[in-house]
DNA sequence: TGTATATATCGATATATTTCGATATATCAT
DNA sequence: ATGATATATCGAAATATATCGATATATACA
């Protein structure tokens, strides 16, 4: 079970468009990012994410930390690279919790 | 089906904590409120809301008029009155839009 | 050990949101 | 009409968020 602070915190990171639309992209990776030297199983390298946002890559940094804190992402060093991926679990909870609770 | 636009107004609306309380209290008028004139049945007027709220009654109506603007809200006058109250078909198709998309 | 690449952090600025008090408007009662 | 009550709007101040460029850190490789 969510904690109030924790569900406050992903309704304030879904305020954002930018926020939301990477959270989209990182649905479908094949789809969205071209190739990766070791495929999508562990998520999309933050160079990709900023390749495809327009943003500066400080911004896209900063929104990919903040999604990890509030849950709805997880990463992953491999060597240089940072992977983020969806944390399905907790926006499956989030969904939840906001059709139990809204 | 809701707009694109529509839900965004809704996400930011509901990542205020005052705004949300406000939403949650409308739930279960007879519990969170004092009796009023014609009962809870077209809602909450202003007053009871802002005296439970702590903040300003201006604060607060500037509150309930953008949830009405999301559609999260209705109003209606009566007298010199204004019922507020939640508009659960919008509420639900919210959460179902997050549920499926999200 | 350098140098290159990937990501994170910092500090500054711009924009958006929250909140308030003052005031306007709308309705009611006398 | 006048005064009282309820709500909305306005303008300003405080706070929060988004964004950037510059720079720091972490890893890879020659």
């Amino acid at each position: 079970m969510m904690t109030d602070e924790n569900l406050e915190q992903i309704i304030k990171a879904l305020a954002n468009p930018a926020r939301r639309e990477i959270l989209q992209w990182l649905k479908q990776p094949e789809q969205e990012f071209t190739e990766q030297p070791n495929g999508f199983e562990q998520g999309v390298c933050v160079s990709q994410i900023f390749a495809k946002s327009g943003l500066s890559q400080s911004t896209v940094s900063s929104h990919l930390a903040l999604m990890q804190r509030t849950g709805l992402l997880a990463s992953q060093r491999r060597g240089q690279w940072v992977y983020y991926q969806r944390n399905e679990a907790v926006i499956r909870e989030f969904a939840e919790q906001i059709q139990q609770t809204l």
